[in-house]
DNA sequence: CAAATAACCTACTTATTACATAGGATTAAC
DNA sequence: GTTAATCCTATGTAATAAGTAGGTTATTTG
C-alpha cells in the first residue's frame, strides 16, 4: 500500500530519533545500519528536508537531525514528501457520472488526509521501543 | 490516488443504479454511454462480479445488475475488487526498525480500511443526482 | 587555506505496475 | 443453430517505482 520510500523514510527517522539532541547523523551511517542503498536513502533524506521534517548540516561532520520530536511529526508529512501519487491531480471531468465520481473520491481522499494528519509518529516510536525490549527476554 | 479502474467501476455502478429493477445492462451499452473502452470495462465488470457487487446474466440479452442497492455497497468492496496494490503483501521484516514500521503502517492501513467500509456508495448516488439536477437550471 | 566529508543535483537504467487491446471460448436466449 | 452477451488468456505499451552512477557544491576540520 505504501511505497518503499515511505518505509525507508520512516526507518531513517526512527534512527534519527535515537540520536542525542543536536547530533547529526550522516546518510551513509544510517544506510549501513539499516542495510539500505546509500544513494536511494540520500534522495529520501532530501525530500524529507524539503518538507522540514529534518534539518541538515552540510559538509564534513554534517548530516541530518529531526526538525522536531517524532510526536510532532505526522504520517501526512512523510507521505506528502515521499509518495508522489498521493497528491497527483484528478482527471478532467466531463459528464455527470464522472463529476459525481470525482467529487466522491475527493471527499474520501480528504478523509484519508485527515487520518494521516492525526497519525503522529509517536506510535511508531513506541512500536520500535517494544521491538527493542523484546531482545531482553533472550538474555 | 485511486486507479482508473476504480473511477470507471464507480461510473459503471452509477449507470446500473439508474436501471429498473431486474433489468440487466450490457457492458457494451454502458461503455458507449460513458465513452469507455468496452474490453477494459469488461474486465472491471468481471472483477466486481467476483466480489458479489453485481450479478450477471450470461448469453444473449444478458448483462449486469446491482447485487444490492448502492446504499449497501461500500467503497471498500470496490477498492478490494479493483485496486490490486491496496491488498498487496508487506515486505518481509528483518530488523527492529523494519518490524516497527511494518506494524505502524499495518495499523494505518486498517484504519483506512475502516474508513472505506464506512463510506457507502449512497453518497456517490446523491452527488450524481445533484449533477443531473444542475441541468434543469439551463432549461 | 587545503583537504576531507557529506549533502545535493542530474541523468540514466531496470523492474514493476497500470492501462489497454485482441481474439477466441463459453454460455444462454430466441 | 444463430445471435448476443460474458469470460478467459495473451500480448502490447505507457507510466511509475526503485535503484545506480558520477559529478558539483557547501561546510567543517585540521
Amino acid at each position: 500500500m505504501f511505497p518503499k520510500k515511505v518505509h525507508y523514510g520512516l526507518r531513517f527517522l526512527l534512527i534519527l530519533s535515537g540520536a542525542p539532541e543536536d547530533c547529526h547523523l550522516s546518510v551513509a551511517e544510517i544506510a549501513e545500519r539499516e542495510e539500505l542503498s546509500v544513494k536511494f536513502l540520500e534522495a529520501i533524506a532530501v525530500a524529507l528536508r524539503k518538507q522540514d521534517v529534518v534539518n541538515v548540516r552540510r559538509g564534513a561532520g554534517g548530516g541530518y537531525k529531526l526538525a522536531r520530536p517524532l510526536r510532532e511529526i505526522s504520517l501526512f508529512d512523510i507521505v506528502r514528501a515521499l509518495d508522489e501519487k498521493a497528491d497527483k491531480e484528478m482527471p478532467v471531468e466531463r459528464n455527470n457520472a464522472e463529476k459525481a465520481v470525482g467529487r466522491f473520491l475527493t471527499h474520501v481522499r480528504n478523509d484519508y488526509g485527515r487520518l494521516l494528519r492525526k497519525t503522529s509518529l509517536e506510535k511508531l516510536k513506541n512500536y520500535y521501543a517494544e521491538e527493542n525490549d523484546k531482545i531482553m527476554y533472550y538474555i
